[in-house]
DNA sequence: CCTCCTTTTGTGGATTTATACTAACGATAT
DNA sequence: ATATCGTTAGTATAAATCCACAAAAGGAGG
């Protein structure tokens, strides 16, 4: 390294935009520095050739999730949290990647933020590299800074959010406006995802919060953390595409989080959108009761994402709670069949379960009870008599379901 | 009419068979006489020839139920009931009734019994009608002191269900044993029945019971006045035929009430039949709400006759009472379907509802709406559009059926 | 052992249901 | 007026469901 360059890195540096054309002056290329999230910090601005991948990642402001996705399966972005070195990444040409080094800006063992080199023209000497790691070392301080206002910030984000969940703030007027304060202006309906977990560390909160944001499917608000559980306030679009959007980020979340940090045990619950933020509060609960519903339904309900599909088992505990209260006898078609099972060593109970949560449709209970359709018919016709009761009454089967997932919970 | 024969009616007769007999002496025909619900009180001896419903009257101990109604429908019964003079009645040949020859007895207005004249080998002159009449108002005496004890022992009766129903006798050994007491033992399985109308007098409940006795379709223990509904405790053979029956009779009574008093607002519960008479007031609680069920979804509960019947709607109110303490919101689903029948002069959360009611089935809900298959299925798919719903999820199906019912009851 | 009863599985044919495509109609906007 | 959209029906065809009947397997009890 020549004295020349390390004066450079040692000078003070009135913005990361000076920092970075700093480094491009001195290696002879286009500079990208990004934060832990992968949102652009700063680019240089002499740039003679530049790839596609940058060109979308200095106009989103951010990396684009695929080339993210990508770098996570070819290794990049693991070995750079892992080392203080500078990676050479060789080109990925099918998502408009050139040849590229990269390093991680890092202190002790947290990583702050990634400077991108990207090699047009030249490919960077040892010399260079080094270089590049001194001024990764550099940046340290700068990112340091931003990070600490932007944890600050996330902080009253964070207050505001639990005043929002737990009912204190409560008129829509007001976290309008507070919301607008801290520079979230949504003007969109707002619902609130809860992802639940087994074990929980603030390392493991920040790497959830990390491939949250990264995904970028979806707009997350404000984050934070309630001991096993994470709770995002995310805005919609429209109704209809936010289901959809939302779905898709659930999945794709969950699916990351498995690959990559081996994590699979995940339970998820999304409130509705509300207009009005009064209402935050009840995404929050909706949230809540669809992953504890979850947990204890998940045979029934483990397609349910959203509140709304919950369907009959929001009402399940205010149910199981009159039930105790009343004390109401079991469904007599229930005890029925219990005692013809037990004496005939029968199934007939089960056989009825499948087929009401298969609502009726005999082919799909008759694959998953392993026999054959009329099999099923002939029992069905069997419960019917022994039971006392008519299937084909509407009715009476809702009645039924209810009983047996009633019965079920004791 | 002769000396002999008056003085004959005028001594006193130690039971009712000695004053039949002396009937039938003097009319040289076989006699009969009934309680006011044509049950058997006493029949001549000497009898040559009897036609197919007297011998199924003595056997039976009452008047083969047929053969009442064939009389009500003929007129027979309700002439009698209206005079004191006898009614002579042309043969019957297809329910086996040879020509006889009737009149009641009475007090007052008061119908107390009957006496049946079958002529055989001869038909009555004037006088011997008139002998027959002055014979009732004989036979009135006996019938009273007959009438009392029976007033008596229905009192006790009463007082016995009225314990059982408001649950003042809580053990099963002891109901047992006092039913038996008072000449009632069905070691059977005991169930109430509740029939409700828009008005009640003393009048009504007399034919009341006199319709549901004479029926002779199922086996009533007791009964009783409660305001204007009137409670019977009835006892089951086997538990499916019970069932049964039951509605049958249910059916015959109402027919009847509504053919010979044209009475047609007639509410019906029926509870369960309990082994354990501790539950009797389970029975007769059920059969209440079976009755306040069907009051308010007729609709849906046309058919429903038995507590078990009644299917999801025992949740229907309990769930109603949570829904006004929690103040959950409508589902979202309805709210966007009559937004949009609002704006767009449509029909679908009627649609909606119709679907749901059939369960799916589009034919029979396209019957009932008036429009084509087709017609429905688009609608169908318009709607799951338009609320974000997934009818062929049964979970959200059932959620969406409870929803449309508890936001109907508002 | 056989017999009776329940249960399982299979077959064939009638009926019902699902789906796609199309024609037609009326309201609304351009 | 013309085009477009949402709606209603009709037809045709494939898929499924339903139903009656029969063969066969397994168990309980004599």
């Amino acid at each position: 390294m020549t004295d020349k360059n390390h004066q450079s890195f040692n000078r003070q540096f009135d913005s990361l935009e000076e920092f970075v054309d700093a480094i491009s002056e001195r290696l002879q290329c286009p500079v990208t520095i990004e934060d832990s999230n992968h949102h652009l910090l700063a680019y240089s601005s002499h740039d003679d050739g530049t790839d596609a991948a940058r060109i979308s990642t200095i106009i989103g402001r951010r990396v684009p999730e695929k080339v993210i996705n990508r770098f996570w399966k070819e290794g990049v972005i693991p070995t750079l949290n892992q080392s203080d070195e500078p990676l050479v990444i060789p080109q990925i040409h099918d998502i408009g990647l050139g040849n590229r080094v990269a390093v991680s800006i890092r202190k002790n063992n947290e990583v702050l933020g990634y400077i991108w080199v990207l090699e047009v023209g030249r490919t960077l000497t040892k010399e260079d590299l080094a270089d590049l790691k001194l001024a990764a070392s550099k940046a340290k301080n700068q990112l340091l800074q931003l990070n600490m206002q932007k944890k600050k910030k996330e902080k009253n984000h964070q207050e505001l959010l639990w005043q929002m969940i737990t009912g204190d703030a409560r008129n829509h007027q007001v976290i309008s406006e507070q919301l607008s304060k801290i520079g979230i202006n949504p003007q969109k309906p707002l619902a609130v995802i809860l992802f639940s977990f087994d074990v929980m560390s603030d390392e493991l909160y920040k790497k959830l919060v990390y491939v949250a944001k990264t995904t970028q499917k979806i707009n997350i608000l404000i984050q934070t953390l309630d001991e096993n559980q994470v709770v995002f306030l995310i805005s919609s679009h429209i109704q209809n595409d936010f289901v959809k959007e939302t779905k898709d980020f659930i999945e794709t979340f969950k699916t990351q989080i498995r690959e990559r940090f081996g994590i699979s045990q995940i339970w998820s619950g999304c409130g509705y959108a509300y207009d009005n933020y009064e209402w935050i509060k009840r995404s929050y609960d909706e949230a809540t009761k669809v992953i504890s519903l979850k947990q204890s339904f998940d045979q029934e309900l483990k397609s349910a994402t959203f509140y709304h599909e919950l369907g009959i088992f929001r009402y399940i505990d205010i149910l199981q709670q009159a039930e105790q209260v009343e004390d109401i006898t079991i469904n007599p078609a229930i005890r029925k069949l219990e005692t013809y099972d037990l004496e005939h060593r029968t199934n007939l109970l089960e056989t009825l379960d499948v087929i009401l949560n298969k609502d009726g449709n005999m082919n799909e209970a008759a694959k998953e009870l392993h026999c054959h359709v009329n099999t099923l018919n002939y029992r069905l016709k069997r419960i019917q008599e022994i039971a006392n009761i008519q299937l084909k009454d509407p009715v009476q089967k809702l009645g039924l379901y209810l009983d047996m997932k009633l019965f079920r919970g004791r």
